[in-house]
This record gives structure tokens, sequence and C-alpha cells, in this order.
DNA sequence: ACAAGGATGACAAGCGATTGCCAAAAATTG
DNA sequence: CAATTTTTGGCAATCGCTTGTCATCCTTGT
């Protein structure tokens, strides 16, 4: 006489107990449920309903552990509470979600060492990653790339698969809308030393200037916070410029409280250019001429492209590099040089 | 003669490779770095040295399996993109990390059905839930909590162990504050219908507004984002009513750009009182006066309370409710009732 | 020096699913 | 109607780890 397995009350289903309620084995039931057409079509309705009605759900951790896959996929930012990763964040949410993945968040607070760790520690837990804004060092980059399925958002593309947010281009929008405002003296306000934005958008703003002659300068590096805004404001004040390309638009909105705390007009005494549009950048005041791009996008395009790694069969053509478009968008923070 | 296992390049250690390295049983190495005290202070150490030798991590999912367990906590949030709930991410986070669970973040985009499927879907996979301003009815709710362990934030205590922030109280400070400026014509602007917290504001200012005798209007239900500002702003206006107190400040900064553009001046002729001072309430235009209270520390009390129930070995005195303090903070957006 | 008690670590049975293999059943063909 | 092919579904091994049981060895106390 079979054992007739008594199911204590908090107990979750097991695929046995669906297996015991339609009368088949076990196999069979994995197989109706994750490979239709080995099934018979009456005998996967039946099951499908002994499942339906114990108000079965497989364990995804019994069934990552035959196939060595979690279904999960780890993106990590340096800051939760900067608004910039929040679209990131809901768009990567939004295409895994589709896929069937989970998204495990996981805030770096902008350290590349918290970030080497997580990558670490979570290389069993999940399928690949999403480096948002990653803080790690080329050859730390490298490394992790060979061991696991990555893709980076806003990195330089030679090291592993790259979603890139094509500021430097908006750069050059930027400067031309400065320069047809009639300034001349114009101030970089550096990011954080490690972020290769930074990078790119300083160097896209030194050939610029270089091939414009613009009188230039640059402050920084800054941290990319509100709260690091009163230095920057005041160093920039102090090279005489009359306006400023920032980093982002945190450090921006940071500047635009300092200066109006030392009377300092924006945009009459001097103007000021933010950089990703972030939550708060049109209501601040004055409201800020920033550069803006499909961050939503961006980050479904990073889990697209992570995906399709993950998933050859489906796959399409894995790219290795996708460029997110920017404009200008140009609010109430710019305006004439002063005379 | 036992069969050397030959070690594939990409496949990750077992904890099989690290008692072989070390020379003993593939128990005793679980025994050593999950229970220290069972195993000689010497093999210990040994195992630990292989274990980093060979970079060993546990795979969470095969440890899930005999335990039931996945050292993982799901939180709930309606939506990802309101800077309310950055830093209940992040408190929850933080308190998560510390002690050794992951964070499974969940946008449930202001649906009621996402969240309860949700709430089903992810019940393997997680230990155990945080519900940030659940949408769910109390008899949903009350079902999923007699399923599995979780504790909601801003949601009645009755059902579920509960952290709320204490807005009602301040809302009883805010009046205070509008009437001492010379208000007597106050509108509540309303969030969501689903929304517990809402209720309790409406309730709070209902209450105290009566015991003052003031005159009071209110409009609503609006949707908690700035977009929906616009028609709050209209709607409140036509009440004639000289002060707002808006469900949150989301609402409430898209209120005051609405305003803006209508020419109507704040706070000459209108003052605007928001809710939870986020990220962006201190450099609106003008500068919002809201009711502030330790978001972080709310996610972290949460996560706490979830942590106790989940493990009441450790657990101190498992709270069914915590209750954070809220205070008005006091900006540019409220000034004396127009004469 | 010997018995009692403790500490240690090996063995093996699960945990819940997947999957290769193969037998039974059904469908097709000559 | 028998022979052959195809479909279907059961058995059992396996994934990586935990844990109960128990033999062994080392301490102690007398």
């Amino acid at each position: 006489m079979a054992e007739l397995q008594l199911q204590s009350p908090g107990r979750q289903p097991t695929i046995r107990d669906v297996a015991e309620l339609a009368g088949v084995a076990t196999s069979t039931v994995s197989r109706a449920l994750s490979n239709p057409g080995r099934v018979n079509h009456v005998t996967r309705e039946r099951i499908e309903e002994a499942a339906a009605q114990l108000n079965y759900i497989p364990s995804s951790q019994a069934r990552g552990l035959s196939s060595g896959r979690t279904q999960t996929v780890a993106v990590l930012v340096p800051d939760i509470t900067n608004p910039f990763y929040f679209d990131i964040i809901r768009g990567a949410q939004h295409q895994l979600k589709a896929a069937g993945y989970t998204q495990l968040l996981v805030d770096t607070e902008e350290s590349a060492e918290m970030e080497a760790d997580a990558l670490q520690k979570m290389r069993r837990s999940a399928d690949g990653f999403i480096l948002a804004a990653s803080r790690l060092t080329d050859a730390q980059l490298a490394e992790a790339a060979a061991q696991q399925p990555l893709v980076t958002i806003n990195r330089a593309p030679a090291i592993a698969p790259t979603v890139v947010i094509d500021t430097p281009s908006a750069i050059i929008q930027a400067l031309e809308h400065l320069v047809s405002l009639g300034h001349t003296r114009i101030c970089f306000v550096g990011g954080p030393a490690t972020s290769w934005s930074n990078a790119k958008r300083w160097q896209a703003f030194q050939e610029e200037t270089t091939e414009r002659k613009l009188t230039t300068f640059s402050v920084g590096p800054f941290a990319p916070k509100t709260t690091s805004g009163a230095a920057a404001a005041d160093a920039a004040v102090h090279t005489g410029a009359t306006a400023c390309i920032v980093f982002n638009d945190l450090l921006a909105i940071g500047m635009l409280q300092r200066l109006r705390e030392r009377g300092i007009r924006v945009p009459d005494d001097m103007s000021i250019v933010g950089c990703d549009d972030i939550f708060g950048a049109d209501f601040c005041n004055p409201p800020l001429t920033t550069m803006a791009s499909p961050i939503e996008q961006a980050g479904r395009v990073a889990v697209s492209m992570l995906l399709s790694r993950l998933n050859p069969q489906y796959g399409g053509t894995s790219r290795r590099l996708a460029v997110m478009p920017t404009h200008l968008t140009v609010r109430a923070s710019t305006g004439a040089a002063p005379s």
C-alpha cells in the first residue's frame, strides 16, 4: 500500500502532490509544466488542473539546482537614491519580468569594493549582471566579465557589452547653446573620478571647446549629490566663468541652491547646464537646462542584451553596443551671458 | 580507486571540491562553514583555507533546498520612481544585508492585482515580505498574511505587524501652523482611494478641523504623481480655500507648478503643505512646507520586525507596531492668509 | 590504568525539481 | 492483421548542500 503523505497544513505543495492528485508520475508533471509538447493534451490539462487546485508553484530553488540557473539578474547601481537610476531600474524590471526573470537590486554605495564584492558573492545567485555606472577599474571589470555574463551601462564598450548614453554629443549641443547665448568663459564641473561617463563628458567638453577656442575652466571632482553642490558652486564662481556644464543634475541642482543663497542670479549672472534630466530638473528653481535621454529604454536594452547572451537560442543579434540618443532640453537655467 | 572528478574550467567549485582539497568529508565542510562549534579548530582553518583558495561560494539554491529558506526578503512598493520609497528601500536593504539576507525589489505599479500576484508567485522564493503602502484590501491582506510572514508599512496594524508613519499627528501640527497664519478655509487634496495613509490623513484632517471649527473642502482622489498636480491645483483653487494640505509631496509639487502657470502666487494667494518630505521638496519653487519623518528608519524597523519573526531565536520582542515620529518642516510654500 | 563521557567527523538520506533512458501504448503502414 | 514507427510517461540518477545517526578517538575522573 502506498504510504499516504499527510499534508501538514503550512507545507507548500510539491510536484509530488500534483502528480498524485493527477495520477501520474512526477516527471510527467514536470514535463507537462515546462515542456508542454512532450505530454498528451488531456493529461496536461488534468495536471494543470491539479496544479491550480493545489495552488502549486514550483520551487525556483529546486529547479535551479539541476539547471544551474536562477532566472535572476542582479542590477548594481552606485546609489539607489539617485533619481537617475530610477528609470533604469524600472526599465530593467519591466523587461526582466516579461522574460520571466527576477530582479535583484543592489546599491553599491559608490564603492568599487562593494561592487566587486557583490559581483563575487552573487555569482551563484544570479545568472547575469547589469552594471549601471560601474565604479570598477577596467581590470576589475574585465575580470568580472570573464567570470559571468554582464552588461554595463555607461561604460567603455571594449570590455563588456554596453549601453551608453550619448551625452558627449549632447555636450556639443550644450556648448553650441551656450555659445549662441554669448558665453565664452565656460567651466566644466566634474563628477566622480572613477566615473567613465565623467571622463567621456570631460573629453567631449575639452575637444569641443578647444575647437571653438573658448576659455575653459574645470573644477572637481565632486560627489554626485546635491550636498556637494555648494562647494561646486563656490569653486565654479571663483573661476570667473559665466556658464557651467555640470556632471549631473543632482550636482547642478545643489549648485542652483548655493548660487541663490549667495545672491548670484541664474541665469543672469551664471548659466547652468545639467546632465540626465532627472526627476526634479523640471521643477527646481530655476528649472534646469539639461541633457535628456530615454533612460528607461537604456535599462530595457541592457536587459535585452544580457538575456540574448544568456539564452542564445532566442537571442537575436547579440550586439555589444547600444547608444541612446540624447538631446538638450532648454529650461530657465541658461540665458544670455552677462555683458 | 576513487574517481577523480575532472574540474571543467568554467564550473563553480562545490563543497565536494573543498572537502577533497582539505581531505575531509563534505559534511565536515558544511558544518565547519555554517556551524563552527561542531568542528575542530585546526580542521576548520584548513577547510576555510581550502574554500578561500578555490574561491568557493556555497550555492544558496542548494542550501535553501533542504532548509526551505531562501534568505531573501521581497520588498513591494507601488511605484519605484516615487522618491518616497527610496529611503525605505535603502533602509530595508541596509538592514537585510547586515543580517545576511538578499532584497528582492518589486514594483507593483499601484495595482492591487500585481501586488497579490507577486505575493503568490514569490511565495517560494522569499522568506518574507515587506509591503510598503499596500494597495490590497483588508481581506486580501489578511489572506496574504496568513500564508506568509509579512510586515506592512503604512497600513492598519490590526492585520499584520506594521510600521506606521505618524502623519496624522503631523497633520494636526500643519493645521495649527496654517491657523496661526490666519487661514480658515482649508482644503484637503486626497490621494489614491485605496491608500490607507490617505484615509488616515483625511480622518485626522476632519477631526481636527471640526474641533477647530474651520471651513474645509476636499478634492480628489488624485494619483500620487506630479502630473496629477494640475488637476488637483485647479480643483483646489475652485473651492476657494486659501490653504491646502496635500496627500503627498509629489502631488504638491505638481500643484506648485500648475499654480505658477496660472499666476496664482504661493504662498501669497494660496499656501500648500505637502507630506513626506521627499527628495525635491527642498528645492522646488517655492520650497515646500511638508511633514518629515525618518523614512529610512521605517524601512529598517520593518525589516527588523520581519526578521525577528523569521528567526524567533534571535528576535527580541517581536512588536506588532512601530510608530515613526513626524514633524512639520516649514519652508516657503506656506504664508499668511490673503487678507 | 580503566570506565564513562565528550568531541569529532564519516555515512547516507533527504530537499524538489529536471532529464536521459527505456518500456508500454498508440498510430501508422504494408 | 502483423510489423514498424511514433508517442507517451515511468524509473531513477542527479544537482549541491544539510543534518540525523553513529562509530571512533580523545579526555577526564577515580
